[in-house]
DNA sequence: TTGACACATCACGACGTCATGATATGTTAA
DNA sequence: TTAACATATCATGACGTCGTGATGTGTCAA
């Protein structure tokens, strides 16, 4: 789904995180269905097909999701046979969760409506 | 992009966020030039000219993303004569960021070798 | 080895989002 | 009023991202 050029540096603690870097991490929260498969995660580690049938949704969609969500850093993999177990990969990703949920309950009608340049109130 | 809404809550506490609200409230920091807005607004309250002057960036297009930052409830407008003066509208939007960078910073390692994010500064 | 299962990846069409440049709205002072 | 300035909005074309369905990869058991 992403495509970009390969990065060719980092160092071990970046103190500067490049714009371009932070609007990539949070485009992984950016869409519906990545967020659903992400707060689902909050209830524990699931497989691809956990997260398909609980959600609904086809595998190729979940697991193309996902792939998105791990290079982001969101989740992490972990292969038990032939299921592939994922889990959110830090605690602080319920954090920044929590803190635009009350960031979002203060504006909720508007965002709900919100086409980005596309306004039509 | 969009599709309807899931079968996704069952009847919610007044606090309850749908999915799809938090994907529109995350695509306002999920662009470059918005990120780089709201970054630059960490330094105080400013005008449209100003941003623009600053980033080096058209007035139309600055206009356009703080037309839509201020939907997504990131920023708050006040107009004074002539000029309209931006601020961020919640002190947890800088949280949120930090959060962020920390996430980032975290998985310096796995994002060293990712293809999908660049970070070249 | 074969088959079945679980998951990943790819190509394609549909549609959303971007920056640009032209134009409209609003404000102030002369 | 008119002119000049600051900002907002719109139409267009380029590009990115989504979901789907087909196909590829990996694992295990018989």
């Amino acid at each position: 789904m992403y495509m970009s050029e390969a990065s060719n540096s980092a160092r071990a603690t970046p103190l500067e995180v490049p714009d371009r870097v932070y609007a990539r991490f949070f485009s992984g929260l950016a869409d519906e269905t990545r967020m659903r498969i992400v707060r689902y995660l909050l209830n524990g580690p699931k497989t691809v097909g956990e997260i398909a049938g609980a959600l609904g949704m086809s595998q190729s969609r979940i697991s193309n999701h996902l792939s998105c969500l791990k290079w982001c850093g969101y989740v992490e993999a972990e292969r038990r046979g032939k299921h592939v177990h994922y889990r959110l990969a830090d605690d602080s990703i319920a954090d920044l969760i929590r803190t635009a949920s009350e960031l979002i309950s203060r504006n909720a009608a508007h965002i709900a409506v919100c086409t980005q340049l596309d306004l039509k109130p």
